[in-house]
DNA sequence: TGACTATGATTTACGACGCA
DNA sequence: CTGCGTCGTAAATCATAGTC
């Protein structure tokens, strides 16, 4: 019954400000429009500029930071979708034991 | 309806249970390091190899292992990380 | 067959650290 | 020191598989 550090929580939605945790962070679902707006841009151009972040921002009433860490995580799937999956360790299968 | 959206390119869809057997590794893991559950790179490499998954899946299992680990204290996780330890010292010893 | 639950994958949001 | 990049992850949620 040991409680480990990594059990602790770290974020909690709670507005309660009494816990050492960060209670704040709310997984917000963008809107099919404000996805679709961002991947259009994204298919467009990988990476934005100062400029285009701030009018994309401000046309899906978004905040910046959420533009820019949209497009960080979208090039991170990005990379995950075109890596290939078994690029090595192929013929080791029958190595195993 | 219209929005049928994009859904059915989800690759989710297609999603398939991993075999008991990949499950018995990864919880041997899970509960053996049970003090830290963040497999390496390598060991998650590895884990991948045994379990005829890729490491993107070992990835996302031990992600939500621990999520569901921790909105599962006091219940039957400690009771389960009891047993399967001494499985994992069992089969993977 | 239809809830209800289990589980693998995906989606937001950060922190840590690197580099210019 | 600022500021955006990647990497790994938390937490919530999605979508379907499995169970009763």
């Amino acid at each position: 019954p040991v409680i480990y550090a990594w059990m602790k929580k770290v974020h909690v939605n709670s507005n309660d400000g009494f816990s050492s945790v960060e209670s704040k962070r709310a997984r917000t679902a963008y809107t099919r429009h404000q996805v679709l707006e961002l991947e259009k841009e994204f298919h467009f151009n990988k990476y934005l500029t100062r400029r285009r972040r701030i009018e994309i921002a401000h046309t899906l009433s978004l905040s910046e930071r959420q533009i820019k860490i949209w497009f960080q995580n979208r090039r991170m799937k990005w990379k995950k979708d075109h890596k290939i999956p078994n690029s090595k360790s192929k013929l080791s299968e029958c190595a195993q034991g | 309806v219209m929005i049928l959206r994009s859904r059915f390119l989800d690759a989710r869809r297609k999603r398939r249970n991993f075999s008991k057997q990949a499950k018995e590794i990864l919880d041997a893991y899970f509960y053996s390091h049970l003090s830290n559950p963040y497999p390496s790179e390598e060991a998650k490499e590895e884990l991948a190899r045994k379990c005829g998954i890729s490491v993107s899946q070992v990835s996302n299992w031990f992600g939500n292992k621990r999520i569901r680990y921790k909105k599962n204290i006091g219940k039957a996780q400690e009771e389960a990380s009891l047993y399967a330890a001494k499985n994992a010292v069992a089969v993977g010893g």
